[in-house]
RNA sequence: UGGGGUGUAGCCAAGUGGUAAGGCACGGGACUUUGACUCCCGCAUUCGCUGGUUCGAGUCCAGCCAUCCCAGCCA
C-alpha cells in the first residue's frame, strides 16, 4: 500500500543541501542518508505533520535510506501513551512505514544522562542552583550578558551534586545542569542554556525511573546521532537552536558522525488553526465534538470528513518544500480531494433538500428499474438498480417558478430535462401551501426515452438531474460542514481565535433522501452525491437512519 | 533597536548571469447522461525598494524597506 501512495519527491532545497554533503566528500561520504520523524506524544496529529512525514520519508526514500519514529517523550508533564498510539494509528493511516524503526527518546536517557557527565569532566557543563526566578533575571536583554554565579563550580562537585539529582535528593527547582557556553551571546539560547532539569512526574514509558530530565535542545542531537541519523529536518523555529544542536555534536562522543539540521517553513493552511494548544482548547471547550471532529485540520478530523491518505499526501507533496512563511488555500486542498475522489469514488443519488416531483403521465402504482453506473470513470465499478416511479424526490434547487437567465433545469414550460439514467421529462406546473412554498412539481415524461436516451436522438436542452425514488427511498441526514474560522487568518496576531469562529461551520440536513439499498454496508466506502458534492459516512451512521458528511463541494455550480 | 530567517502573480512555487517553469484560484470557450470531470485559450514587459557592477541582473555588490521567529527548568 505504501508504494501505491508514494509519489516521488520533487527536488527542493533540503536536496541540494544533502547533495551538496554527500558531493563535498566530507563526513557524510559514501553514507546512506537517513531521517527521523520525532513527534511528541502530547496531541494528536494534524496535516501539518504530514508535511514533516512526507519530508522526512520522503527524502529519505530520495536517497535509498530509512526514516525513523522516534518519539519525543523528554518532557513527562506533557506526555502520554495514548498520544502514542493515536500517533501510530494516523501515520500508518496515511501509509507511511516506519518498519522496525519505532523508537522512544526515553529509551536513551541512560546513555543521555552519560553524554552530561562526560560533559562536566570536560567543563563544559556545570551545575546550577538558581531559582527559576533568578535565573529569568540573571538571563539579560539584549544589551545585557546574562550572568551565571555557578559557572566555575568545581568539576568534582557539579558531577557530585549531578549525580544526587538523579538519585532523587533534592526538589524540584533546585538545582539545573547548564551548558558553559556563551553568557553574552544574542542568541539567548547560547545563554548556557539548561540541559537536565529535575522533575518528580511519572514518566507514560519510565515511571518512576528517573526525576532528572533532559531537555530537548540536548536530547535531540544525541538521538538522531545514536540512531545513525544523517540529516535532521525540522521546522523554522528551530533555526535558532542549530548552533546548540551542533555544540552538542561537536562536544560530546556521538559515535559515527555529526549529524545535521536543516530548518524548513511549517504548514499554515487559511481559516485554519494548526497550533496543537490552540486545537486542544477547541476541544476542552467543546467548540467541536472532539479531535476528530471533522472541521478539525487532525488527520482523524480529515478522514472523518472524507480526505483519503492519498489526497492529503499528494496535496503536501505538492505545496513544496521552502522557508517562506506560507498560507495554502484551503480551496487547494480541496482540489487534491476532488481529484483523487473523482477517479475513484462510487456515485450515487441523493437529494439532500427534498421537492416532490410527480410525473403526471407515469401511471400510479407502476414502478421498473434501471442501471446506473457506479463511476463513470471506471467500468470496472459496475452498475447499480436504482427503481423508478410516479413519485420522485428531487432537489430543491432544481425547480424555479420562475426562471433566471441561463437556468437550465426545471421551471414551467421550461426545457426538457433528463433525469439522469430514467427518462426526458418537461415541467408542466407545480404546487404551493398557503405559505407560497413549493410543494410539489408536476412533470411529463416521454416514454420513449428510456435510460434518457430520446428514441429520435434529439438534443437535450436542460439539465440532467438527479432523483430518488419516493417509495423507496431512505430517509437519511446529511451534515455540511464549512471552514471552522471566518477569517482567512484566525492565528493574526492581536485576535483571539476563538472570537474568528465561524458560527455557521455545521449545517444538519435532517431530511436528505438517498437511493433505497444504500445501506450501512455501503456506507463503509466513500462516494460521491451527483451534483452535490462528495460525502463520507459518519461513524454515527446506523442502517436504519445513514449519516452523511460532505468533504467538499463541487466545483463552479450553477450561480444566479 | 540583540540574534536568526524570509521577500518572484490572489495563494503556493521553480529559477544558481543569457532575456520570468508549473500548480491552485480566477476569466472565456468546446465537450458532456453529474452546470462535475476532460480539453483548449487567457492570466508577472517584471521578481520588496533604490543605487552599483556587467554587453546582459530575479540571479552578483551596497544601502534601505517590509515581514516572521526567539528572552520555558516546553518541544
Amino acid at each position: 500500500m505504501a508504494e501505491e501512495l508514494n509519489v516521488p519527491m520533487s527536488q527542493n532545497f533540503i536536496h541540494d543541501f544533502i547533495d551538496e554533503d554527500i558531493a563535498q566528500g566530507g563526513q557524510f561520504a559514501g553514507m546512506t542518508v537517513h531521517t527521523r520523524f520525532p513527534p511528541e506524544p502530547n496531541g494528536y496529529l494534524h496535516i501539518g505533520h504530514c508535511k514533516a512525514l512526507t519530508i522526512d520519508f520522503g527524502t529519505a526514500e530520495k536517497y535509498g535510506g530509512l526514516c525513523n519514529l522516534r518519539f519525543d517523550d523528554t518532557n513527562p508533564a506533557k506526555e502520554d501513551t495514548e498520544f502514542v498510539d493515536a500517533i501510530q494509528e494516523d501515520i500508518h493511516w496515511l501509509g507511511f512505514d516506519w518498519g522496525d524503526r519505532m523508537f522512544y527518546g526515553s529509551d536513551y536517557f541512560e546513555q543521555t544522562y552519560q553524554y552530561a557527565v562526560e560533559l562536566i569532566k570536560k567543563g563544559l557543563a556545570y551545575v546550577c542552583e538558581l531559582t527559576p526566578e533568578q535565573f529569568r533575571e540573571y538571563r539579560g536583554d539584549t544589551a545585557t550578558p546574562a550572568r551565571s554565579p555557578w559557572r566555575d563550580r568545581p568539576i568534582e562537585e557539579s558531577l557530585d551534586l549531578f549525580a544526587r539529582m538523579r538519585a532523587g535528593e533534592f526538589p524540584e527547582g533546585k538545582y539545573t545542569l547548564r551548558a558553559k557556553i556563551d553568557l553574552a551571546s544574542g542568541n539567548f539560547n547560547m545563554r548556557d542554556p539548561v540541559l537536565y532539569r529535575i522533575r518528580y512526574i511519572e514518566h507514560h514509558r519510565q515511571g518512576t525511573k528517573w526525576c532528572i530530565f533532559p531537555m530537548y535542545d540536548f536530547a535531540h542531537p544525541i538521538q538522531d546521532a545514536l540512531e545513525g541519523i544523517t540529516h535532521s529536518l525540522c521546522s523554522l523555529e528551530y533555526e535558532d537552536h542549530r548552533p546548540l544542536y551542533d555544540w552538542v555534536v561537536s562536544n560530546v562522543s556521538i559515535p559515527y558522525h555529526k549529524p545535521r539540521q536543516i530548518e524548513f517553513a511549517r504548514l499554515g493552511i487559511d481559516h485554519t488553526v494548526m497550533s496543537k494548544r490552540k486545537l486542544r482548547k477547541l476541544v476542552e471547550e467543546g467548540y467541536v465534538s472532539g479531535w476528530d471532529d471533522p472541521r478539525m485540520p487532525t488527520l482523524c478530523g480529515l478522514r472523518r470528513r472524507g480526505y483519503t491518505p492519498k489526497s492529503i499526501r499528494n496535496f503536501c507533496e505538492r505545496i513544496g518544500v521552502a522557508k517562506n512563511t506560507n498560507t495554502i488555500e484551503y480551496a487547494f486542498l480541496e482540489y487534491c480531494l476532488r481529484e483523487d475522489l473523482n477517479e475513484t469514488a462510487r456515485r450515487v443519488m441523493a437529494v439532500l433538500r427534498p421537492v416532490k416531483l410527480v410525473i403526471t403521465n407515469y401511471p400510479a402504482g407502476q414502478s421498473e428499474t434501471f442501471q446506473v453506473e457506479n463511476n463513470p470513470n471506471r467500468p470496472e465499478d459496475g452498475t447499480r438498480t436504482v427503481t423508478f416511479s410516479r413519485e420522485l424526490w428531487v432537489e430543491a434547487e432544481d425547480f424555479l417558478p420562475e426562471p433566471v437567465p441561463k437556468y437550465k433545469r426545471l421551471y414551467p414550460n421550461g426545457p426538457e430535462c433528463r433525469l439522469k439514467g430514467a427518462y426526458l421529462i418537461k415541467c408542466v406546473g407545480y404546487e404551493t401551501d398557503e405559505a407560497g412554498n413549493i410543494t410539489e412539481i408536476a412533470a411529463e415524461y416521454d416514454p420513449d426515452s428510456k435510460g434518457g436516451n430520446p428514441a429520435d436522438g434529439r438534443k437535450v436542452k436542460g439539465a440532467t438531474i438527479h432523483w430518488v425514488d419516493a417509495a423507496t427511498a431512505v430517509d437519511a441526514e446529511v451534515r455540511l460542514y464549512d471552514n471552522l474560522f471566518d477569517d482567512p487568518e484566525p492565528d493574526a496576531a492581536g485576535k483571539d481565535f476563538l472570537q474568528c469562529l465561524n458560527p455557521n461551520s455545521l449545517e444538519v440536513l435532517p431530511h436528505a433522501k438517498v437511493e433505497a439499498g444504500l445501506g450501512h454496508a455501503d456506507v463503509t466506502e466513500r462516494f460521491q452525491f451527483l451534483r452535490q458534492g462528495y460525502f463520507c459516512p459518519d461513524k454515527d451512521s446506523t442502517p436504519e437512519h445513514p449519516v452523511f458528511n460532505q468533504s467538499v463541494s463541487l466545483k463552479d455550480s450553477f450561480k444566479r
